[in-house]
DNA sequence: CGCGAGCTTGATGCCGATCAATGCATGTGG
DNA sequence: CCACATGCATTGATCGGCATCAAGCTCGCG
């Protein structure tokens, strides 16, 4: 858990490598920063943390010291309620960053589990706030990153709220495959990290209604549904149902 | 629309008497300032603006510059999709921030619209965004205030993804009337500045289903109303309501 | 006074939840 | 290697909650 000195030896190049292709690459690569800066970054994010399927990166009421980017592997976060009802409340994949629902209360109000072997960076949350100080464009790089989030939930709730069950499923595909394809992944072809109750979950729907919905899409010729592996046939009828023109 | 000059005849003194019962009062409050840092700070929201009942504090698609603290007043913010459907994403009383969702693409992405005469102090983002690399309190403040936004949408999501429509009303009223009491008002007794289409929306429902709600929450005893004055005889039900006991 | 926006209430139908059975892939131990 | 268990997915049948359609109702206001 502690940067231990052995830690300065591992290479930095790798590290440098997959933070290109990274969302947060302006929260952790060189943009304009003296070589001092670049130190204090590096070191800042230069623990690691591995986190094997179905563990938790962090559970509701844990105290919140971090933020977590993942670096490899697929997350689902969780909010439960007292009386046990349970909402995924978002998927992280590499480059995407967990642990911001921390920062309010200094404890966390979620889970963070991984759906599969999964490495994070820990990025100490006081250090970031010191370093952002000093940094502006750091500083606007995180302010944008949780502004982002804000209006992602705007769109789930959007969703949550007016959709019906297979445009939600199909609007939920094409942000994955849109997400995916940033990362240089096919925009057609997709394996699921997750289950189809934790889709249900995430978007408002009993797991017997996201198997229908895979199985009415596929029935239209809109998906080729096996299993977890789903290939888009016709992005733009899905993107069609989003977009509410098939009322 | 313009900040005029002479809003800066604005006498002071009300202005600090608002923000003491303020949730915001960390952005714009003396918390161990220098006499200079101060000053920046009184100039920073030193802006007003009035907003008419109906009318747009921004729109999507506006460009953003500032963030918003709401003085006296009421609002709703509210996306669209593209095929034109509608969802409220939040209400917004005195002491509440609006904008946030700006900052991520320097364009708004909801629109923020009065449901009262209100009127709001105006925030520009690049100058707090300044002035909290220099105080770090001011930093911390921020930061707490959009987490605590991502936190309060992750319980909108778990209200629209799992609860009923009479839970969903029962959490809405609980929410208002705890948000109303931090401000001095009655913790059993409100006004309801929005619609019975604006609650649904926000709550993903249909405006005659929160009406039957209303009714049968009436009916139960838990609730007084009249039109939109509510009286809660039964807060404690409410609450068995929202946390599943009545399952 | 009468208009209109917003609210209530009733009747009906549909979408998705629920209950239940079966199918399919993976893994484990005999 | 097969038998069986287990977890996950699919599919069908039925049920219920909310949407929809359709009347009235209330209240504020020109």
């Amino acid at each position: 858990m502690q940067p231990a000195p052995h830690v300065h030896t591992v290479r930095i190049e790798p590290l440098k490598a997959a933070c290109t292709s990274c969302n947060l690459r302006e929260l952790c690569l060189p943009v304009g920063m003296s070589d001092h800066q670049l130190d204090q970054l590096e070191q800042m994010v230069s623990v690691r943390r591995t986190v094997a399927r179905g563990e938790a990166l962090f559970r509701t009421g844990d105290t919140f010291n971090s933020l977590y980017a993942v670096r490899t592997g697929f997350f689902k976060t969780c909010v439960t309620s007292e009386d046990g009802r349970d909402q995924v409340t978002g998927f992280q994949m590499a480059g995407e960053l967990l642990g911001l629902d921390g920062i309010g209360t200094e404890l966390h109000t979620c889970d963070a589990v991984a759906l599969e072997d999964s490495n994070v960076c820990v990025i100490p949350f006081h250090q970031l706030e010191e370093l952002s100080r000093e940094f502006s464009d750091l500083q606007r790089q995180l302010h944008r990153v949780m502004s982002r989030e804000i209006v992602r939930e705007h769109g789930v709730m959007l969703l949550l709220g007016s959709m019906r069950a297979e445009e939600r499923l199909a609007a939920f595909l094409l942000n994955l495959t849109q997400r995916l394809r940033a990362r240089g992944f096919s925009a057609t072809e997709l394996v699921l990290r997750m289950t189809r109750e934790e889709i249900g979950s995430y978007l408002g729907l009993k797991l017997e209604t996201v198997s229908r919905a895979f199985s009415k899409l596929q029935d239209d010729g809109a998906l080729e549904v096996k299993q977890r592996q789903i290939k888009l046939l016709d992005p733009a009828a899905l993107q069609a149902l989003v977009d509410g023109s098939a009322c």
